[in-house]
DNA sequence: TAGGGCCTGGACAACGTTGTCAGATGCGGG
DNA sequence: CCCGCATCTGACAACGTTGTCCAGGCCCTA
C-alpha cells in the first residue's frame, strides 16, 4: 500500500509536522502556523491548546520548508582560508556576532587557499540560498559570482579584494602598514633589510611587498635580490630563506616578516643566531610581548575587519547599501623591542 | 492580477528553476532533475541541450527544496564556546574536514559559555534539520536534546560530557593529564604547588582540579586552601590569584595553570617575579618553546579531538554506531624548562 | 512485418511550511 | 429581531525539488 505512508515512518525519524499538531489540538493547520510564528488573531484558549500539543509532540518547525516558502534563509556563509589560523578565529567570531544580532546563522568553510575549493564552497552555499556571503578570496577571478550577486546574494570580500569583478571589499592597509614597519627599521639605522612573504598572487602579500619596496625607495636604499624571498610559506623553506639572507654576500641586519606564520619561524631562526638581528612582523601574535626581545609588529585587528564586513553585508540586505565600496582599515605599529634593535654587522 | 506572478519578479531575485530550464531546453522537468543529479537515462544529446540551458540561465539547484524532499540536509552543526579561542580553531577545522569528506557543510555557533545560548543555538540548528550535531557543552543539562536525538539527529559531545543524558562523548584525559603534570612538578622537588583553574561546574576544570588533588595526595602532601583558586577566568583576577599564592603565608614554588588562558596570564606574572617559580600549563600554546624558560605543558590535540568526534558522528549517521560511547584521548606532557625549575624559597 | 523488451522522457504527487482569502462565529446597534 | 462588522479560523495553493509510474519509441528477433 504505497499510498499510506504512516507519519511514524517518515524519513525525519518521526518528527511531527504542523499537521500533526493541528490534528492533536483539534484546530486547523494555519492556526498552528500562527501560534508558532507568534502572529496575532488567535484566542488565548486556542493558543494554549496548540502550545500543549506542540510540547506533547515535541514539534519543531522545519526551517527547510519555511525557507522554501519565504525565500530567505536567515543564514550567511563565510569562506575563509583556514579556520585553524589564529588570524581567522577572531574574524569568524565577529562575523558570527553580527549575524546573530540579525538573527542569522553562520555557515563556515575553509578554502585551504585553493581557488577551486573556494568556488566549490561558494557555489554550495549559494545552492543553499544563503542570504549573503563573506569571502576571504583564495582565487583571483570571481566572475563566477556575478550571476549569484545579480540573483540577490549579498557579497562582501574581506582581507583581499575580489578578482575581476567589483564588489564590496574590506581590507587592512597592507601597503601602508608594511611601509611603516620597514620605515621603522630604517629609522633605527638599518639599511640591509630582508623581506620574507607569501606568494605575490595573494593580494595582501603583494601589497606588503610593495610597502617594503616603497619604504626602501623612500630612503634611497637599493634593494638587493638576495634580500627578498617570495612565495615561501612552509616553515622549512622560510627557515632556509631566512638563513640565506642572514649569511649572504651582504647579510641583512633586519628582517620584515610578511605574516604571522613567517614571523614565528623567523623568530626561531633568529633565536639561534649569535648576532642580534632586528625583526618586525606583520600581524600580531599572542605572547609576542613575552619573547626576548618582545616582537615588534604591524597589527591589524581581525575582529574589526570581520565586524565591518558583516555589517556591510547586512547593510546590503537591508537595501541601504547599493554601490560597492572599498573600505581600508588602518594598521598599528606596536613596538616591543625586536624592531628597535640597532644594526649589528 | 494576483494569479500571474511573473518568474522575473520572484522573491529569489529572478533565479531560474528547473521548470525554466526544462522550458528552455524543451524537455520535461524530471529530465532536468536527472541531468542535474547525474542520474542515468538521458541521451547525450538531451543532456547537452539541458546543460546548455542551465548555463545560459545560470541555474543553480535550490537545496532547500531538495532538503525538503529528501530529508537530509548534508550539513552538520558545531556548537562551541568561542571560535576565537585558539583551542577551538583547529578543532573546528578538523570537524570541517571530516564533514567535507562526507559531502557535508558545517554550521558553526559560539555559545559564549552560556547554557541558554547553547540551547538556543542547538534548537535553531535542529530546526534547520542538520543531520548531526557536535557540541562542546556550556550547560550541564541536555535533556532538552533527547527528543531531537530520538528524532534522528546524530549527536556527539566533545571536550566535556553531556549533562543528564547519555550520548557519545569524546574527551581528553583531563584528570590523568593534570595529575601527571602536577606529579612532574613534585618529582622536581616541589611541595607547595598552586592550582588556578576555571569554574568547577565546567567538567574539564573539575577534572583537572581532581588530577591536581590526586597527585598531591599520592605524594602525601596536604593541600593548603591558599594554594588553589577556582572559577577565576579573566586576566585581572587570575593575576591577583597568582600574586596571592606567591606571597601568602606558605608561598608556592610552582603553579599548575588549568588552561591556556590562565597560563598566559601566569606567565606574565611570573616574569615580573625575582624568585624563579616553576609552571606547568594545561593546553599547549604557540611559541611556548620560545619563552624563557620554555613553557612545560600538558598538551591535548584539539584537531584529533575534533576529528574523532566528527567521525563518530558520521558513524552514527551510517547506522554503524548505535550505542553511546565515551572516548577518552590521552594527553602528552611536553617539557620545555618551566616545569623543570627546582623549588626556590 | 509483427511482437516483445528495453530505454528515454514526462506527468504527477509529495515534502512541510506560509500567504491569501473566504467562511464562521459572536457581538452590538438599529 | 435582524443586520453588519470585527474577530478568529481553516481550506487551498504555492514554493522547487525528487520519486513513482506509465507512455511511447526504438531495436531486435522470429
Amino acid at each position: 500500500m504505497p499510498d499510506t505512508p504512516r507519519r511514524s515512518e517518515s524519513r525525519y525519524g518521526n518528527r511531527p509536522t504542523m499537521k500533526d499538531v493541528a490534528a492533536r489540538a483539534g484546530v486547523g493547520l494555519k492556526t498552528v502556523s500562527r501560534v508558532v510564528n507568534g502572529e496575532q488573531g488567535v484566542t488565548p484558549e486556542t493558543e494554549r491548546r496548540v502550545q500543549e500539543a506542540i510540547d506533547a509532540l515535541g514539534f519543531r518547525r522545519n526551517d527547510s520548508a519555511r525557507v522554501l516558502r519565504k525565500g530567505r534563509t536567515a543564514s550567511i556563509g563565510l569562506v575563509l582560508e583556514d579556520l585553524a589560523d589564529p588570524f581567522y578565529g577572531p574574524l569568524s567570531r565577529s562575523v558570527e556576532e553580527v549575524a546573530r544580532a540579525h538573527g542569522a546563522l553562520l555557515i563556515n568553510g575553509s578554502s585551504a587557499e585553493d581557488p577551486d575549493r573556494e568556488q566549490e564552497l561558494v557555489l554550495a552555499l549559494c545552492a543553499r540560498r544563503v542570504d549573503g556571503l563573506v569571502i576571504i578570496p583564495a582565487g583571483d577571478d570571481h566572475r563566477y559570482l556575478e550571476q549569484e550577486i545579480r540573483a540577490g546574494v549579498a557579497t562582501v570580500f574581506v582581507d583581499r579584494p575580489a578578482g575581476k569583478t567589483d564588489a564590496d571589499v574590506v581590507l587592512s592597509d597592507n601597503f601602508g602598514g608594511a611601509r611603516d614597519g620597514v620605515a621603522h627599521l630604517i629609522a633605527h639605522g638599518h639599511r640591509r633589510i630582508g623581506f620574507i612573504g607569501d606568494m605575490p598572487r595573494i593580494h595582501t602579500a603583494a601589497e606588503r611587498l610593495r610597502g617594503y619596496l616603497a619604504a626602501m625607495e623612500d630612503a634611497g636604499i637599493p634593494v638587493e635580490d638576495s634580500w627578498t624571498s617570495l612565495g615561501v610559506t612552509d616553515p622549512l623553506r622560510v627557515r632556509r630563506a631566512a638563513e640565506d639572507m642572514l649569511r649572504g654576500p651582504s647579510p641583512v641586519t633586519a628582517v620584515f616578516a610578511g605574516n604571522n606564520r613567517v614571523s614565528v619561524t623567523v623568530i626561531r631562526v633568529l633565536a639561534e643566531q649569535t648576532r642580534r638581528v632586528a625583526l618586525v612582523g606583520f600581524d600580531d601574535i599572542e605572547l609576542a610581548d613575552l619573547l626576548h626581545p618582545g616582537l615588534t609588529v604591524v597589527a591589524q585587528d581581525a575582529s574589526v575587519l570581520g565586524r565591518t564586513a558583516a555589517e556591510r553585508l547586512f547593510g546590503q540586505l537591508d537595501g541601504s547599501l547599493i554601490v560597492p565600496e572599498r573600505i581600508e582599515l588602518p594598521t598599528r605599529l606596536i613596538t616591543r623591542g625586536s624592531g628597535e634593535l640597532p644594526p649589528a654587522d
